[in-house]
DNA sequence: TAGATATTTAGGCAAATATCTAAATAACTG
DNA sequence: CAGTTATTTAGATATTTGCCTAAATATCTA
């Protein structure tokens, strides 16, 4: 189960929203993602570290290198969120089955 | 299109997503989903208005109460946000058709 | 191991946020 | 219209956030 409140502090800033966009479209390293803002190393250094803290992204160090990833599992319990907000009380039977 | 902005800094805080669940049970007035929080009333009241410019919320006074309600488009945007990222480029041949 | 490249950590500052108390506004009731 | 109830607005304070520069860490290469 994701961390609603850092999921969703991350998704809260559009430079983190864009680099989502770019992770989407594949795997980064820091300094490329870097690359694509108008804006210092360390500070978007900042946004991939609360990215991570979120579960949103992933990371792995690869020689000099650091990849950053798109983690499809926590966009998917996002998903499921609002799924159970839009769609009343279903999964309810479900529950009970459990016993 | 929802300001996505407003829309996850709305969702970033525990409360405020606490009084999405309890709309999404029933409408109900600002003392009644005050009466649900250990906060004050103006706390809430600045809740309210969070939720209401992210549109995620609407309010209609009734008389003497003010009532609020899920805004069910703008929750459907959010989900196709979030649909976009996990599938990839869907939709992309419909958008060159739009000539 | 010294130098170069990639990235993060630390420290500081300005702006934004969450909370409170007190006061203001809106609507009903006798 | 005076009093009561429901809610918001204003103003103050503490915390968090986002950005920067400077320094530290990690890895590769000669």
């Amino acid at each position: 189960m994701p961390r609603f409140n850092l999921v969703f502090k991350a998704l809260a800033d559009p430079t983190r929203r864009k680099i989502i966009l770019l992770l989407k479209e594949a795997d980064m390293t820091a300094g490329e993602i870097a690359g694509h803002f108008d804006m210092t190393k360390p500070s978007i250094s900042h946004h991939l570290n609360v990215l991570k803290q979120s579960l949103l992204v992933t990371d792995e160090r690869k020689g000099q290198n650091i990849y950053y990833s798109l983690n499809m599992t926590v966009f998917q319990e996002v998903i499921n969120y609002f799924f159970n907000i839009t769609h009343k009380n279903e999964g309810e039977i479900d529950d009970e089955k459990g016993k």
